[in-house]
DNA sequence: GATGAATGAGTCTTCATTCAT
DNA sequence: AATGAATGAAGACTCATTCAT
């Protein structure tokens, strides 16, 4: 891992703990072995650093869903190891995960702009226009459908986070919420 | 409005536009109309402050939402109430509810006890576990159910508000999505 | 005890313990029962408080002093007595005594006029001038031996305190250290 | 002298003249011609620069006096260079005298480990009970005649401060007082 | 590229003091 | 006389950022 990596690495697990505000860059250089002014010399600003962050991030995650859809042949089955891939992207991720969150609701958003975030979710998407265009899908809109699965993905999430659940158990329900999400958005016709 | 209450209402305010870190605290007296010292007469710390708001925030949520439930009388139609009523408050108070978001994704998190957090979910897991008991839902988890309602809840708000969806349509988006999520977790054989 | 005595006597209780600068007057206001205005009721200001609870330790010692050498007849014994009962009046008044070193090594010392600081060393130079115009004392500077005398209690006082002697031991101590200052100080001619 | 050196001997004027909460840090910063950052740089804290130059003035106290001890040969002879040279190093170093005093009455105090106390009295002891082993000293407890030799130091210094006594007389003045201090201690059987 | 001492603007927080009741 | 809410000036301390080496 070189440095740039190193310095992400850090910033990662001490913004999760503390937050941006509780993470003094002077802390995540000593924690990450290099010097105070290393980290200023690869990220211009602290910002900049945040935003880095949170990019690499989203990129990470996207190409493991691409990875993950790629093989798949029908809308379903893109769409089901989009969702499973994420949700289990985001339990083996936890850090990344929470980070996303956190960036989210924070003011540091405004420094992405709206074409990168565009971008970032045009996967999720295309996959649901596809799977809308052969018929596949309930007559709502496309955006809907996505931000309705993208939540059911965190809620699935956040519940096996909370409860701990047991790993096989934990597919099995992963499973059972998928089907339950395809089945409330499918179009029930040619299920 | 007393001089508490302006404080709260204006770190509100400032919070949800320049987060935690980027509100002094002189900033939030100063555009309340009080004085420094006086923000820190009723709140010992910022950190108090902050937690203080959630709570209050919370407490109103609450409220409101109790005041919905009380008058139906079918589970489904309690639940309807809640998903409905959770939806349009957070629609008629975007601030508090970004507000909670963002304290949700922050270390302030900790600050508040787990028995506050507990009773603050009450409402809905009781819901929840009257219908259930009453045969009315799929033998699923309830905290199951409860996340994935919750995470819908957020959904749906996070479209209406993304596309600006306009007041008749808007009603009409939450229904049908409260009948999707309803279809989803309820009992197929009496619904 | 009225008001402004409590207020005193809180203060110098604090004030030994945290220092002047580490005890807010409100902290002493609550200690003593009363109310933050009723402190600056009594005490103009916080200095004219520290000043008035050193003029006020330095009323009682004096006072007690002068009751203790006035039965005495000779110089040696009115000086016994000032010896004795300087390091007595110390012991059983712990915090008075160190908040007069306390004070004066601090820049409310300039808040007193010199003339009550003359006024309050009165006894103790009157007292050894008396001696030496009875040719009683060694023919070193009057303030000397005042200074050296007054080192000699404070000394005894220290040692005491730091080694916690039982009380007969103590009576026995002090009384050596006295003979051993007379012995110092005093003309052997006619000694 | 280096940074921390110029903050130590700009606090210990400050702090002599105004106190030690008279004295901002800002002040101690710009008067020693650093930034205030530099300040806290070195130390930590406000507390931790009191100590540190507390610890710096007595190291180099006990540095001097332990220069002057090492020359002499007899008993009595080291005693009267470390009497002598007490009075006169606290006569030259008027501040660092005061400053002990000032420390010594304060809540700082707390904050100087036992140990690192006892080290520093410590050549004052041995010193005496070198003497004692050699019958030299009445038979007293060694540390009552390092206390009370300790105050008589005190108190020549004071009175000579007071009086603004000439500086050869000042010498005389000294072994005087030098030579009743040793006879009030010192065992007349051997004298 | 790498370092870390130096900076100083910015913030939270304290607290003596006032004053309307 | 007594209260305690309100004030705001002042101060300790932090930390992103720079720059000479």
């Amino acid at each position: 891992m070189d440095k740039p990596e190193k310095i992400l690495a850090t910033a990662l697990r001490l913004f999760v703990t503390n937050g941006f505000h509780g993470t003094p860059t002077s802390k995540i250089a000593s924690e990450a072995g290099v010097s105070n002014g290393t980290l200023f010399h690869y990220f211009k600003t602290k910002d900049e650093l945040v935003v880095a962050l949170y990019t690499t991030i989203k990129g990470e995650l996207n190409q493991f869903l691409e990875s993950q859809i790629n093989t798949a042949s029908t809308s379903k089955e893109k769409f089901r190891r989009f969702f499973v891939g994420s949700v289990e992207w985001a339990l083996n991720n936890g850090d990344a995960f929470y980070f996303i969150q956190q960036f989210r609701f924070s003011p540091h958003l405004n420094l992405v702009s709206e074409e990168e975030t565009r971008q970032q979710s045009e996967m999720h998407t295309q996959l649901l226009q596809e799977a809308q265009s052969l018929n596949g899908l309930k007559p709502l809109p496309v955006d809907l459908i996505a931000t309705l699965t993208a939540s059911q993905i965190n809620g699935v999430h956040q519940y096996l986070v909370e409860k701990a659940v047991g790993p096989d158990e934990q597919r099995k329900l992963i499973d059972d919420v998928f089907e339950l999400t395809w089945a409330t958005v499918a179009n029930p016709e040619i299920r």
